[in-house]
DNA sequence: CAGTATCCGTCTCGATACTG
DNA sequence: CAGTATCGAGACGGATACTG
């Protein structure tokens, strides 16, 4: 028995959408311009990446670094001195999404123009 | 005056991840599955949309088809009918995505299965 | 059919304070 | 420095009912 009624779906969502399961992973809030930061300026530091970033909280830096490192996209590394230092860093399979962010880079060259001259030609009514 | 305090960010935000706006417009949710589902299988009625996608409420679904027609990638046509009818399709603007779904789909089937083999390897605490 | 209008629960995010 | 703990606010989504 369902937990809750839903109308069926035509098709199973995955094959529906197969790209859904990487997009939750690579485009969640925080996660783009982190990997994004790593794969420019290379190794850093917790709070390099905070400033970075621009006023990330730390509790939420740690959740999306964690999952990050889960998913083998960013490596940590925790060096015992005092004071403490970690450092993080991209991975070979997180710098292989760089063919993705490129693609889209280009796409936003050349397309986002066209995006802005539809939101301002755009007269209909937004719900929210 | 700032609306409240964050700590400065050394770069400035859409400096720092160029991608930053495209990827909210076209990764929110629920927003790549409907452009997907309108990329493959054309033209399509409200009703035919919201079965496809699995259940999503005609209140959701109303607000991102909105959202996407003010962006200019998806195209809205109402036909005065009894009853009435009314067509989604996307737009050449939209099309031109396919380029950016086809690199997500080709990094997906290239490296999602290490991904699976990070997670189950990761023995760290996941914060939430 | 194609939505709009409400109400409400959940879940994430952000702000702030505190610790090893 | 590198986080963890706690709390509150708000976006988001689900359920349901109603309209042209």
């Amino acid at each position: 028995m369902a937990k809750t009624w839903r109308p069926e779906a035509d098709t199973d969502p995955v094959e529906a959408c197969p790209i859904g399961p990487v997009v939750d992973m690579v485009f969640s809030r925080w996660t783009t311009p982190i990997l994004w930061a790593l794969h420019e300026c290379g190794t850093q530091r917790f709070v390099e990446l905070q400033r970075r970033l621009g006023g990330i909280t730390p509790k939420v830096l740690t959740q999306r670094l964690r999952q990050l490192e889960r998913d083998g996209l960013v490596a940590r590394t925790y060096h015992a001195e005092v004071p403490p230092r970690v450092e993080y860093e991209i991975t070979d399979l997180g710098r292989s999404l760089g063919s993705v962010f490129a693609a889209l880079g280009e796409w936003s060259a050349a397309h986002m123009s066209e995006v802005e001259k539809a939101r301002e030609a755009y007269t209909g009514p937004l719900p929210r």
